[in-house]
DNA sequence: ATGACGATGCACT
DNA sequence: GTGCATCGTCATG
């Protein structure tokens, strides 16, 4: 863990932004690791809630940059967010992390021990950062969040996960060579 | 290893 | 009523 990231981060356009946050360390209350996993989400995608403008629970997606984004999926899951780029309504979802900080509290809420599934996955990672509902909106330059940049890694690339629109876009990133993903990547990613 | 399936709430038609 | 930016469990190869 690093230096803190600058103000100008989280304008850059939401693909190179998703790219951005690999490598970097993600803290909630003290409680996260290495940011392993990430989607990019436009507003011109389909896959995306902010698709056809701001309504309902998008309207944090067309808000400041530099929050979070949390919703509820399946009637079960907390997925996080972070709100960034280059125009309104576009959004980098958290997929998966290295657990590095709090791996007790993780364990605890996880109710499972094996680190390499803790926070492989969106619904894991909230769970085991006890992300819900109270955090949407919340800024992420201010406690309980926590964010430090890493060095710069290198990067695999391949579609996005289980969206059924605009499936060809590879917007979603990992750190190479990451045994924390949600799931492999393909090949020559 | 891969695949089916249910859980459970809410946005949207 | 339908469809989710998901996960754990169960079954089968």
């Amino acid at each position: 863990m690093s230096k803190p990231v600058p103000a100008d981060f989280w304008t850059q356009p939401v693909v190179p932004l998703a790219r951005a946050l690999i490598g970097t360390t993600l803290l909630v209350d003290d409680v996260g690791g290495v940011i392993t996993e990430t989607e990019a989400y436009d507003i011109d995608d389909p896959a995306s809630h902010a698709f056809g403008g701001p309504r309902g629970r998008n309207l944090i997606m067309f808000g400041r940059v530099g929050r979070a984004y949390v919703y509820k999926i399946y009637g079960i899951h907390w997925c996080l967010n972070f709100v960034g780029g280059a125009h309104p309504g576009s959004a980098v979802l958290i997929r998966a992390l290295e657990p590095r900080y709090g791996l007790e509290r993780m364990i605890e809420r996880r109710n499972l021990a094996d680190p390499r599934t803790l926070c492989s996955g969106p619904g894991k990672l909230a769970q085991a950062l006890a992300i819900d509902q109270a955090l949407n909106g919340a800024p992420l330059d201010q406690p309980p969040f926590a964010l430090f940049l890493g060095e710069a890694p290198e990067i695999v690339t391949g579609p996005r996960i289980g969206i059924t629109k605009a499936v060809d876009h590879p917007w979603r990133f990992g750190l190479r060579g990451s045994r924390y993903w949600s799931r492999a990547f393909p090949k020559d990613g």
